[in-house]
DNA sequence: CTATTTTATGTCAACGTTTACCGATTCTCG
DNA sequence: CGAGAATCGGTAAACGTTGACATAAAATAG
């Protein structure tokens, strides 16, 4: 920029005063002709920011990962903050290994998915070098940092108490990986509902998944080679439904005919299933939106991370095609 | 760090020479201790680069986005890389809007997915500005920057020989988004197997979808509201063969009894219907590492841009249950 | 035991911005 | 027309690290 110093593109891009109209233009078409972009790392350095914002989360189905991000990426849309993503697995055995990963990506802010957004040890490693993070569904000390979440027990409820009143009895469950602790919130709410039918639980007809199609697939079959036979099966999650959906056709049994199958998410799986699963929708993209745009407005000052951060987003029960009366 | 200077501590952390073993020993522990990690922006102003990989794809399917990621990530897994995802819609009618996003967003270099690695404008504008990119799966001006393809007329060619081979030739044809120039690479491969098996490709059987799950399901029940029916869809991607698969079924038609569907990629979809898929792998993967693998390699100086950069990846023809011989 | 090399540690400047400050010019109003 | 205010442009310093270079201390050779 001939014969005008830095600090004066410096003002003049981003709109400070103490520039003329006319300097202010000459700079901006310049900047434009050039497709100059003011250096980020320099800009960084003195903002002590990095624009920056993390996601972790770990092993969880593509359309989860995928709402997460749209979700995040929605709020950030501006450009002003980059979204990079840092997936890790086994949280729960190394929770101080995901911390220091986190801390050397120079991050301004994170998002935590589960089961990360439950580790204690992590938030404590978070918090003690100051670097904010919203947690996403989280399930328990839910008064830490910026919180969202969805009641995951009447959830569980809404759709427990669906398959009960359409009359079924020997219902198989799935359930997801015990260290989300999603799998416990959603069990939580099937026992309620099973209570309040005056149901009791046949342990036996609880199988332990992790929330994958395979894994799911084999405790399906497991659950319909006992007998009698369960005349519908409620999984934890879409994929392990879709899971049950194959074992069953596999075992020759149609869905919903012989056998009921009820999903939990809403993900992708759930309506490209066959038939279209009954589920549970769970706002993913709206709860990742949310964390990010509080995340942000506290990383901005213009809110407190402290304070009333807690947000419930509302379920919706979706029935669909997978579930129906029993045939008996 | 008491009694040393900041460059004793930098020589210390980066395994420099000029420092003392007991000093280096000590400078490591406070460092550990502290969980203190050098100002990422201040190493990058100096070093001038972000140490940043950004990844554009554009609305794909969700399974096709994590591989992708997952690629990538395998590669960047020491840590020293980030990976910032850059989800830009509709590249085909603004590519230079990408170009300017990309260019604001500081980076190192950046992976380019279908379409956007199609783009003359965009690969103009990140020339111009020295922006090394990866392009996976492009289809024109196969000579720029680091190539990583599949031979996508001759997976084509597999799944549609696969078809005729088991006696079909009322093939329908649902074609993806005809901005992404792989829907033209399958289809010329279509063409070749059925110029092979002398049989003549329908044009009134040809549909043209855009490789989502619900136009792909319009574009099926279109299909199969023909008269005679076609005995096999040919999708192609695994979503819109998924839908075709739940035409089929909503219409009372059995597959593969009836009706014989195969799509493309090897997505999780292919796998979570039912019946499995026969589809045709796409290792994207393996595409996304390698694309990853040599643009670093490219950024550390390690190799040079130009030169043979072009490498292809071997597909791989699955047949699994849901096409099979026709009825009659 | 001195001369020379090797090793260890420190100082200065630079990376590209922005903040804080200062002087010069132009404008406003009495 | 002159005093004060507002506006415009510029300079110095700082952000935290590293490369280049200088100096001091230790090791080695003669």
């Amino acid at each position: 920029m001939a014969g005008v110093t830095p600090k004066t593109v410096s003002r003049a891009l981003n709109d400070a005063p103490h520039v003329s109209k006319a300097v202010r233009q000459k700079v901006k078409e310049a900047a434009a002709e050039l497709d100059y972009h003011p250096n980020l790392a320099a800009q960084s350095l003195i903002a002590r920011r990095s624009y920056l914002i993390g996601l972790t989360y770990e092993r969880p189905s593509p359309s989860y990962v995928v709402d997460l991000q749209n979700g995040a990426l929605g709020r950030l849309e501006d450009g002003r903050y980059r979204l990079v993503v840092l997936p890790f697995n086994h949280v729960a055995s190394r929770p101080e290994e995901l911390g220091r990963l986190l801390l050397r990506a120079g991050l301004d802010g994170i998002l935590l998915a589960p089961p990360a957004c439950d580790q204690p040890a992590l938030l404590d490693m978070l918090e003690r070098h100051n670097l904010p993070y919203g947690r996403i569904t989280p399930h328990s000390e839910l008064d830490r940092g910026i919180v969202v979440t969805m009641d995951e027990a009447a959830a569980g409820q809404d759709v427990a108490a669906h398959l009960l009143s359409l009359g079924h009895r020997r219902i198989g469950i799935i359930l997801g990986d015990p260290s989300h602790a999603a799998s416990l919130g959603r069990m939580e709410g099937y026992r309620r509902a099973f209570g309040d039918a005056g149901a009791p639980i046949d342990e036996r007809l609880v199988v332990t998944g992790d929330f994958t199609y395979d894994v799911g697939y084999r405790a399906a079959r497991e659950l319909l080679a006992q007998s009698p036979r369960p005349t519908a099966i409620l999984a934890q999650n879409d994929d392990m439904a879709a899971a049950a959906i194959a074992a069953a056709r596999d075992l020759g049994l149609a869905v919903p005919g012989d056998l009921s199958v009820a999903g939990f998410d809403n993900s992708e799986v759930s309506r490209t299933a066959w038939p279209q699963l009954t589920t549970v929708n769970q706002p993913v993209r709206q709860m990742a939106w949310d964390a990010a745009d509080r995340l942000i407005a506290a990383l901005d000052g213009k809110s407190d991370v402290s304070g009333s951060q807690r947000r419930d987003h509302a379920h919706e029960l979706l029935v669909r095609a997978s579930t129906a009366p029993p045939a008996n």
